[in-house]
DNA sequence: GACATCTATTGACATATAGTCTATAGTGTT
DNA sequence: AACACTATAGACTATATGTCAATAGATGTC
């Protein structure tokens, strides 16, 4: 049963639902904000922003990158000269800038929202 | 073209994604722990959370509610004593309040993840 | 050198959540 | 009767997320 890392088995069980939707991509444009990365490297750096990279399944942080590239807020290159199979290094591009900045602003008013709730439920 | 209040055409254009998911479930039992109510009446008293009872649909109102009936966290009885069609108006149960203080610390968390993203992001 | 293990990436499949649109129906107004 | 408004329900679609397996190079170990 391969695939390292403490996963390969069955578990996992991280809490389900109850998360920001598209959470994980301001996070991984964030980190790349901070400087390039690739897919393993960036699931690490993640801890950061409450994900645990020890249950977090490296195809999620992959397929995001991937959607990202896409949608091109991100550009990638092979680098080819690291020891290990070759890396995907990923870039954050102006674009992807740019759309983080209105991502914040849209964060910042789903915490505002959340805080609504909170407090009329304090009150009851 | 029926269907009222403004909605019926196509249009609603309600920003998508970006949002807490099922976020409108816990709204729901918040609003219900006020007092009982029906669908179309939940539908308003929403606007207290940040939603737009003018553009939200109507069925996702009542499909959470009976969701959330059959989840067992809302009980509902028919009232045919209001003029109109008759609605079913529903009350939050005890296995609903226990499972809203449960949601409600997993959207304090979900808020203190927000703001971690915000943090770095703004010290970059 | 056979084998396990770790790093690294990708793809397929299943499920959950959310959004859109349509159908049904009672009531009041003109 | 035509229309608007309140009220609920169901079907269909889209998207996001979770799970699992496949592939593969590099390194260590027996």
């Amino acid at each position: 049963m391969p695939g390292g890392r403490g996963r390969g088995g069955g578990h996992g069980r991280r809490r389900r639902g109850r998360r920001v939707r598209g959470f994980l991509k301001p996070c991984l444009l964030v980190s790349l904000t901070e400087g390039e990365g690739h897919g393993y490297n960036l699931l690490d750096r993640l801890n950061k922003f409450g994900f645990d990279s020890e249950l977090l399944d490296p195809s999620l942080v992959y397929r995001a990158l991937r959607d990202m590239e896409e949608a091109g807020w991100v550009m990638s290159h092979w680098d080819d000269n690291s020891q290990g199979p070759r890396r995907r290094v990923y870039q954050i591009s102006p674009d992807g800038e740019a759309h983080l900045t209105e991502w914040v602003s849209d964060l910042r008013r789903t915490r505002d929202e959340i805080n609504d709730l909170l407090h009329v439920y304090k009150n009851i």
